[in-house]
DNA sequence: AATTAATTGTTAGTATACTAATTAATAGTA
DNA sequence: TACTATTAATTAGTATACTAACAATTAATT
């Protein structure tokens, strides 16, 4: 097969590979009948570490824009497997909290998680896992070190 | 930072990386007035390459599913800088045709995204992309291996 | 030849990701 | 205090990615 030169390059190649895990990952979470997006169950995971966290930090760890993590937290209300409590001490921000409901969904979707990742990573080394995420922190940097550079 | 357990995944990490790449991608784009998106640069790229293409090739070619192509060569199209053409061979199929002006399109775009790729990967060495070019490789087979394994 | 299969593409509906604009509340400053 | 700036979250609008259902055409089978 014939490669594109702009095509064939580690962004798509990154890109592409997000995009078949995030697939595969999906029909796995619909074939064990667990109803959750991977955001979703990114969300409860989180908060199920904690209990409960402001949106704001929630949204800093997912490295989610607030339109974006609005809607998710939306529809995860709507099944209401969490709440958003007003915060006392700063009327701006939202507490969010894990329900039992939210509590019990995670816990069947835990497992289907964990197999998932067993069978994307299973045969992948910590080395190389290592390697990834040097590569991931050198490109980001790139990232930041041309903003600053053209004065953004 | 605490890390959490679900979510510092190499599945989080590489969707991450990938959506760091496409919002700076996308504000270079914005930034040097090419009202392209990713995608649609995609597209025109390929078509720049061979001038036409049917589009269940495009579709191949970019693993897009249908109806995401169907999408972005729509939009593509309303600009001007593509037409369908129906294949007089096969009728359900249609070739795409790059016009004239998404050729002067493209032309705009390819130095931005060269640049761009100089910026995200300039200083990533060849073997350190072999290595992912390995790694994808090797997670998309344990993803067709497990759907041959559990006879889908 | 007639029926059934598969292929190609579209439409509709939902979720995520982003920008831009807005609201409300808090912080900082003249 | 009053004015300005910043922060937190939402709403609206657009693009991509997916599923499901569908229409049209072609291929395969009986």
């Amino acid at each position: 097969m014939e490669i594109n030169k702009i095509d064939d390059s580690p962004g798509y190649l990154i890109e592409s590979l997000s995009r078949n895990m995030r697939r595969f990952s999906a029909q796995q979470l619909r074939e064990h009948e667990i109803d959750l997006t991977l955001e979703q169950v990114g969300v409860l995971s989180i908060l199920g570490e904690k209990g409960s966290m402001f949106q704001n930090e929630l949204a800093d760890i997912m490295s989610k824009d607030n339109p974006t993590l609005t809607r998710i937290l939306d529809l995860l209300e709507k099944k209401l497997y969490l709440k958003r409590e007003l915060s006392p001490g700063d009327r701006r921000k939202f507490l969010i909290v894990l329900t039992k409901e939210g509590e019990e969904e995670l816990a069947q979707a835990v497992p289907i998680i964990q197999q998932i990742r067993r069978t994307l990573f299973g045969n992948i080394s910590s080395n190389e896992l290592n390697q990834l995420l040097n590569l991931k922190e050198r490109i980001e940097s790139n990232i930041s070190n041309y903003s600053k550079d053209v004065d953004n």
